[in-house]
DNA sequence: GAAGTAAGTTACTTGAAAGTAAGTTTGAGT
DNA sequence: ACTCAAACTTACTTTCAAGTAACTTACTTC
């Protein structure tokens, strides 16, 4: 039963390490059940350390939570900017909301404890806010750009929000679907996702006035 | 500077009124700031009178936000159990989903309480998610009817099932889209609802072999 | 107009979680 | 094999919110 590291049993981490680990583990448990009702002791004993050392290297609960914030945010903007060199709009659609789906269920706890954080005020939820907006804002421009050349683009992205919300639910809980009902194939889970997604994009483009 | 009350300056109420007042007060601070960031002190505050009140009326501070969801869920039911009155299946598919949307806009203090209160484990929780489970079930079921009469049920309720799930999943979406978007219309709302309402029915029917 | 009860308060106990000071272990370099 | 810093702990203080006991005020009803 022993532990990495370099040696023994020794449970030390370097820095950076534990650092990752706290974080992962913090993204976790505030997520499963709200960060004021998550207690420093509770992180640090999910860690395997003591709580001093979650104050050495965040500083306070608020410093926590906005490590988390800069961490996970920062790794969503490397990945759309990679996103923006694709020039066909729709395949760019379709590989953007493959990142968003591959970021949402890899990091489902980080995400979820953003979201929360961006409800009430402060500079967490201005902060948490700005990745949000990020988000959003390239969810947005990719969709808006199947409208024809000739509409507004304001108008076109305006129009065009709420399909990228109800995209990202209907994927979502379709995976709920998937784990709930037992024997479906993935072949099967794959084609209806695929169905829906043709829909919704059909349905975008025509709410754009472009003849499918 | 008068309040209401039988004569004078009187703060009195008698007790369901002050209970329904505790309820929509909690609702808005829980919604705004998270139930573990708001003390029974400072929804008594607000509420103008003190702590002991709240938990002679309702025991506990979980037995707060019972009540909270016991009420709003139990006003759902209700309207669940009227649509089902609705002889023609996607006439009752239509009422629901409108249904949905006015309890929203109404009580969307209550309704954010009771979709964080989702997530994490706890009887609370259990709860919540039983209301959506009986969302889901009746969507399931009225889907199903949609299938030709040859149809099984039980094919036919399992063909519908990720429909269902992929349904609620984006009007769900949808709820965040609107609480986080700000004004927005409800004819907006409406009117796009029924859009992605219209795809969804016509995929549906056409997986289940129904001309349109 | 006295009595009873419902509405409300003050002032407390208790428990838990944030934050910290001072000390101990361990490993890596010279 | 010595030293020094980084990783880590124990053992506190402080603060704040949950929950309660005992008391007061006002409305209703006969």
């Amino acid at each position: 039963m022993g532990e990495e590291g370099p040696r023994n049993g020794s449970r030390r981490l370097p820095r950076a390490a534990r650092e990752a680990q706290i974080l992962q583990v913090a993204a976790e448990m505030f997520a499963a059940q709200g960060f004021h009702a998550t207690s420093m002791d509770d992180v640090a004993a999910a860690c395997g350390v003591t709580k001093p050392m979650i104050y050495s290297y965040f500083g306070s609960k608020p410093g926590l939570l906005a490590a988390l914030l800069e961490r996970t945010g920062a790794e969503l903007l490397g990945g759309l900017a990679l996103m923006a060199a694709i020039p066909d709009p729709e395949a760019r659609i379709r590989a953007t909301l493959d990142l968003l789906i591959t970021r949402l269920y890899e990091q489902t706890a980080s995400w979820r404890v953003i979201l929360s954080a961006m409800r009430g005020d402060g500079p967490l939820a201005e902060r948490a806010r700005g990745y949000r907006a990020a988000l959003i804002h390239a969810m947005l421009i990719t969709l808006a750009e199947l409208a024809p050349p000739g509409l507004h683009r304001a108008i076109a992205r305006r129009r065009v929000s709420p399909y990228a919300y109800a995209l990202l639910g209907a994927a979502e809980a379709g995976s709920e679907w998937w784990l709930n009902t037992p024997g479906v194939s993935r072949v099967e889970t794959t084609a209806t996702a695929s169905r829906v997604l043709d829909a919704m994009l059909a349905l975008i483009r025509r709410d754009l006035d472009i003849p499918v």
